[in-house]
DNA sequence: GTATCTGCAAATCCTTTGCAAGTCA
DNA sequence: TGACTTGCAAAGGATTTGCAGATAC
């Protein structure tokens, strides 16, 4: 449960400061289950540590991505999610009508990405994916009525 | 070469407008044969026509849209990219290192397709997607040297 | 002690919106 | 004519940046 530890050795390891505000933002995205925004971090920090900016957030989250820390995935909202590594890779199928959102396992990609790099030569960072399209429901719907 | 008039006409058919602005933004998108932002339309609408305003693209974008006239693509640059309608369906290798990209055809995610309807009743819409890793070329640059 | 980090405020980038004037049909 | 469109300017939200003060090591 707590991995605090091992991850922020990578970060002084790597000659990085270990300030209060890394280790809050760290701890904000391993308490996330889901991939979680910025806004959603510098809130779940400043609850805590009110002094917080969230131009640290954002400083923060270049940092670990440079590292390889953390990873990035647009689901279409026009902001970007952020997810620890080590929490475990899945995408998610994202429904344009409802909004839900599905995860599925890594393995759903993986002959994607074997024939991928056998036709293109292409190493496809398929570990934070998101498919859109219509879910079970909205597709029953929208099939029953055409509205 | 020339399918502005089909275009326009489904336009005109459901009640909107065919004004000049809509006409060139509709010709710029056409003469691009890759995914196009809207300021790179603007632009091109602006050197004939430089009255134009990039709120009018991008409400006229929103129209074609709605009617699925256009659809969007998001490359992870922080910005829309946008694509006609019959221009043919495809996918897009984006390189993370050299920021090549690659289009692949509709094909190669047709068995993703079957599988995710199968597997979890969930209609993808793979018309265009973007995926994200490393190409052939700065593949073995990058095992060959450790940088 | 000092190079690294942070908070603050302002800037930037992309996109959206309100409104009055313009224009297609 | 009259509803639909546009231009303009200003607002909006997410993210970035410059800088001086604060702090980890």
């Amino acid at each position: 449960m707590h991995e605090t530890a091992g991850i922020t050795g990578r970060l002084s390891e790597q000659g990085y400061r270990l300030t209060p505000q890394r280790l809050m933002i760290l701890s904000a995205m391993e308490s996330s289950h889901d991939h979680i925004s910025a806004e959603e971090i510098y809130a779940q920090v400043a609850a805590k540590y009110p002094h917080v900016n969230i131009s640290t957030v954002y400083r923060t989250l270049e940092l670990l991505k440079k590292l390889g820390m953390v990873y990035e995935i647009d689901l279409g909202e026009g902001r970007i999610r952020y997810h620890a590594e080590g929490s475990g890779h899945h995408h998610h199928l994202v429904c344009q009508s409802c909004g839900k959102i599905t995860d599925i396992d890594e393995a759903t990609l993986s002959s994607l990405k074997d024939s991928l790099l056998r036709d293109y030569g292409f190493s496809a960072d398929l570990r934070h994916v998101g498919i859109f399209g219509l879910c079970e429901g909205c597709r029953k719907k929208s099939s029953a009525k055409k509205s």
